[in-house]
DNA sequence: CGGGATCCCTTGAGATACTG
DNA sequence: CAGTATCTCAAGGGATCCCG
């Protein structure tokens, strides 16, 4: 038990690994509209390759984030929306942008 | 003046840039109870090697997240504490602890 | 339409040795 | 004590092509 709880001891650490990657908090931020395709997330972000997006959305997925849904038509559908954890993220989400907006000022360079 | 803002034009993404970086959220967290030499910040850091605690300092730095007091004795010391950019940063990472103590349940593997 | 597979290439982490 | 400089290496991003 003690031994399962190494790897993410710390809960900000696991946060900070869910989160990581480059385009994961935008996708949780696009979907917090609701469900979205994967085309309509796609052209939602600028310039991000079908590769890249497939792997940030499975591992998304496997920390418990969003869920997908395949509709077995033709052509095929699929459908992502955010989990109640996922949906229970938000709240960070928007504390985020609103401490963001409020310190623009900040310049890396 | 749109052209400064094409780089972060979504405020999450800003975020995300400025707390991406394997340490960093750790690094403002351990902040949190006040000032830290870089000493005793890198023994709170299981196995970070002096260059990258550096670099992730630095960069925190430029962000605007922390502040770097040299003292110019001998030996040198150095303290490092949390600006008031980086003081407003921490409701945020409460936040993400709480949720993450919510959602143990949920593993990657 | 929504991927999977593959390859390349950049980024960043980590180790080590050295310095004011 | 608190770095700097340099190198190596693994991970992750990105492009392209192909497929059910």
């Amino acid at each position: 038990m003690n031994l399962i709880e190494q790897r993410t001891a710390c809960p900000v650490t696991r946060v900070q690994t869910i989160i990581s990657g480059k385009w994961k908090i935008l996708i949780l931020w696009h979907l917090k509209q609701g469900t979205q395709r994967f085309g309509s997330l796609q052209r939602l972000l600028p310039g991000i390759s079908n590769g890249i997006l497939t792997r940030q959305l499975r591992e998304l997925e496997q920390d418990g984030m969003l869920l997908r849904k395949v509709y077995r038509e033709i052509p095929i559908k699929v459908e992502y929306s955010l989990t109640d954890t996922g949906l229970s993220f938000l709240p960070i989400l928007d504390a985020m942008a609103t401490w963001s907006m409020s310190h623009m000022s900040e310049s890396k360079q």
